[in-house]
DNA sequence: ACCCAGGAGTTTG
DNA sequence: CAAACTCATGGG
């Protein structure tokens, strides 16, 4: 299947590094996740092409669903033109040369989106990713597609169900483990003192606060709902509602986005909060995508090494 | 050995 | 309210 699509740069927006989930594999060229059709697990492999975005599901889903989901996740429908002059309008022009094509990588599962970036706090990027990787492995369901393990993510009622750590798997750690080893405890899993956040926040979204209810409500409720959640603070939370829910106002901002802006305004030294109040007031809705561009930008052009420290 | 990682929670000023 | 301190743990 084919899905015609403009400004659209698939493997910059895979290695962009957003909280939302780790790259999907890649293979030769494409990149491959499991995705759920309509309840149904799905391999689906996805593929730049010229102008188009060629799909190829590895089981019998129907197309339509397929297509919006695709469609979703990498945020086809967003007319992103209107970014472009939007930036070049706020003297933003130069985030438009490094990630032209560059659009959000939306969750393909909003509780996992919630999990990788509870995990993602503190922590470096290629070690939150290889947790929720393990995660997954631990405790998701297997797919075997062509000899390759897919695994779903875990639903909250199952990871709320999970010990926190025990002496067992802490000891086999330092052993090599195969491919297909499955941990018993969060701990081994490399999230550390986050262990219980985690377990907590499933056992709530098992329990008390049904995700599906998130979407429904507007940028300022849903914060507010996230805050309450063990592990989600202000930067987590405005991953969450960008990358697991679109709130597209929504503007995380850490230490690199605060470094970045405080260069693009020297005269100001913001603090975080007084950042995430400019880019509401100046940004509006389309805060996330000028958050994800500006990231980019430094990332790209070198700024970001020369703000470190 | 030492320091930091795309912060959050808790305690203190 | 804001600043300071602590929190696991893999990787430079």
């Amino acid at each position: 299947m084919d899905i015609p699509v403009r400004e659209f740069d698939l493997e910059l927006t895979q290695e962009s590094g957003q909280t939302s989930q780790p790259p999907w594999k890649r293979v030769d060229g494409a990149f491959r996740e499991l995705l759920i059709i309509g309840g149904v697990p799905c391999p689906v492999e996805v593929r730049a092409g010229d102008e188009v975005l060629r799909v190829n599901p590895y089981s019998d889903v129907p197309r339509k669903p397929l297509k919006k989901k695709i469609e979703y996740i990498f945020d086809l429908k967003f007319e992103i033109e209107d970014l472009y002059s939007f930036l070049e309008d706020k003297g933003l022009s130069d985030t438009i040369q490094s990630s032209r094509g560059l659009r959000l990588f939306l969750a393909k599962d909003p509780f996992e989106c919630i999990i990788s970036s509870i995990a993602s706090a503190n922590c470096s990027i290629k070690r939150w990713t290889r947790a929720v990787d393990d995660i997954k492995r631990g405790w998701g369901d297997c797919h075997l597609f062509r000899g390759e393990r897919f695994y779903t993510f875990p639903s909250p009622a199952t990871l709320a169900g999970v010990e926190e750590e025990s002496l067992e798997d802490l000891q086999r750690r330092e052993d090599k483990l195969p491919d297909d080893f499955r941990f018993t405890d969060l701990r081994s899993c490399g999230v550390g003192y986050r262990a219980p956040y985690i377990r907590e926040t499933s056992r709530i979204l098992s329990e008390e606060l049904d995700i599906s209810k998130i979407h429904r409500m507007d940028y300022q409720d849903a914060r507010e709902v996230l805050l309450e959640l063990p592990g989600v603070g202000p930067k987590v939370a405005d991953c969450i509602l960008l990358y697991g829910f679109r709130k597209t106002e929504a503007f995380p901002v850490d230490v690199w986005v605060r470094r970045i802006m405080n260069h693009l305004y020297p005269d100001r030294n913001f603090s975080a909060r007084e950042i995430a109040e400019f880019a509401a007031r100046e940004y509006g809705e389309m805060a996330g995508y000028v958050q994800l561009y500006l990231f980019n930008h430094a990332r790209r052009s070198g700024l970001l090494e020369k703000l470190r420290g």
